[in-house]
DNA sequence: CATTTATTGATAATGATTATCATTACCATC
DNA sequence: GATGGTAATGATAATCATTATCAATAAATG
């Protein structure tokens, strides 16, 4: 919380880039936020603080934060890019529900082992990837079989 | 080859839809093609033997065969919807190079199996999976050292 | 204060895909 | 082979998330 704003400060001196309410505002919302979520979503939040901000600066300010480090975007294949803490968030993987769109961040270093071998035995070097596993969720399955 | 026109036709007739010269034409590019290619691609190998012929049509056509069982969508993430075979072509994951965009098939059963075993802890029911290892290519590796 | 440079927000543009719709082609029945 | 019903086509407009543009504003600098 407090280190998120230090190394953004800092993101922003070291690129020459200003300190300005409308970053403040959209960063504040950004760091209350948990789990996965729209440019068009935090550009709502935000706008019910300050009516008169542009959701050009909320996508842009997005932009800043994940090359600050502090943001990651998050592709679920719905056409619309969501984006996630970095900072202190370790890489993940996400398991989605194809009824209900409920995800969980799931982690095997099994498996991150095996993709850099079949990476390395094709001669590539591995610098990421992603996953996403597709099912039905607890919930929905219970609905479905019944 | 002549297997998949037969899934086609059946296709086609089980769903009351009609064989048409547009959709034999389209269908005849997309067995001559390897790989992976969009939508657009495909457009313009098919308008150079009919120039008359509508891009909607090549979109339409490509749902058609995806819901025939015929063709994959894939998706690399740059905007653009891709497709591939999908009959006698089974379930298999990709390897692309950040540089210069080659692609490589991969399929590792351990990986599978796991993800299987990682969607079930979580008590989700896996369907299916996306899974994208990006990194650089043997020959982007050598270009980048030197 | 004056000048430079960064920032903002409104708006237009983009680009892939989808929807619309009038026209045309096909099919079955009379 | 005329007719009525339905499917297909292609041109075009619409969609929708994201980017680009640009004139107006604000911050920093000296
Ligand atoms: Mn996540
Ligand atoms: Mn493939
Ligand atoms: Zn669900
Ligand atoms: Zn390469």
């Amino acid at each position: 919380m407090r280190k998120e704003r230090e190394i953004f400060g800092k993101y922003l001196s070291r690129h020459n880039l200003r300190d300005t309410p409308q970053r403040e505002l959209i960063l504040d919302a950004f760091l209350k936020r948990e789990k996965h979520f729209s440019a068009e979503e935090l550009y709502d939040i935000v706008k019910k603080s300050d009516p008169s901000i542009g959701q050009a600066t909320v996508y842009r300010m997005l932009k800043l934060l994940a090359e600050a480090g502090l943001a990651r975007e998050v592709d679920f294949g719905d056409g619309v890019m969501r984006y996630e803490h970095s900072y202190n968030h370790p890489h993940h993987d996400h398991l989605v529900c194809r009824e209900c769109g409920k995800t969980v961040e799931v982690m095997d270093s099994v498996i991150e082992e095996l993709q850099k071998r079949v990476a390395e035995s094709f001669g590539f070097e591995l610098t990421d990837h992603e996953m996403y596993l597709y099912g039905l969720c607890p919930d929905c399955r219970r609905k479905t079989q019944k």
